[in-house]
DNA sequence: ATCATTGCAAACCGTTTGCAGCCTT
DNA sequence: AAGGCTGCAAACGGTTTGCAATGAT
């Protein structure tokens, strides 16, 4: 049985196997239609995707696919929409420190659909004036900017 | 017949007469239920509670009425949870800029519940340095932060 | 009296749980 | 062979639509 996987998929499924979990069908078909897709898919729009191209998934396992993805990791999910992106390569470094920081920034266009993680790099000590200002304590963070990509703003 | 009504609905209620709207009861048990409540509330747990309390109102009806303040900025929706929560008639006059330039700033206690809007106020240059940073255009921006009140903190 | 608004019915989407059986290891 | 993982069944929570009846103006 044949896979086309890309760097994203294969990323994933080691760091899968690593951990211990099994390289199942269903497992690779959902990280190859992540790897796929930039607009981010809810779990029932994965379902129905890989139905369409006649693979069959029970949508109860893709939740739980969805699950351990998330306990690594391996995908971000969206506050406003809860749909769901793969973890960018290139941005591993600081996905993971984003991660272990509960930080999670996006920027999604609202023409094209596309959504990138940005770094803010200042924002933290945005946060931190706050927290002194409030007395309050940030552990979490989740930022989502809405607009036009460079293309779609040019174009 | 009755209501004990306050500040934040008696002015919603303003609102939604001075733009034409009617005043029904329905209208009137809702926007007291936000009134009475600081950590936010699904429209479905808006009519459980009012249930409880033998008020009844067709979830539906709810839907609708939540959709109504939200057009008028009456409320506002937490990307996370999905929940609503009155507009703050203190932070009016930030509310209503904010609503206006589409942006949203949370603080949410892990421990208690509450939920604090805050003002963000070297935010919009932040978003500005990333806007140049990558030839985007932000039009709406949400930020949820998560962590411990002031109250939570010190206890 | 008018027509905005509500309630009811029904369908739908999305999510979660338990359990039996399959398939990776 | 063992047991992690999936598929199936079923239930639930939450949301939406259409239409008839109600009630605010």
């Amino acid at each position: 049985m044949w896979f086309i996987v890309g760097h994203y998929a294969t990323h994933a499924l080691a760091v899968l196997k690593e951990k211990g979990y099994r390289i199942t069908k269903p497992r690779r078909l959902v990280l190859e239609l992540l790897e796929r897709t930039a607009e981010g898919l809810s779990p029932y729009e994965m379902g129905d995707l890989l139905r369409e191209n006649g693979q069959e998934i029970d949508t109860v396992s893709i939740y739980r696919i969805i699950e351990t993805l998330e306990k690594h990791h391996l995908v971000h999910r969206l506050l406003g929409s809860g749909k769901l992106l793969k973890c960018h390569l290139e941005d591993e470094s600081h996905c993971e420190k984003a991660q272990h920081d509960h930080c999670h920034h996006f920027f999604i266009c609202t023409a094209c659909g596309a959504i990138q993680e940005v770094h803010c790099p200042n924002l933290q000590e945005v946060l931190a004036v706050l927290e002194a200002a409030q007395g309050i304590h940030i552990t979490e963070h989740s930022l989502e900017l809405r607009g036009q990509c460079r293309a779609c703003y040019v174009g």
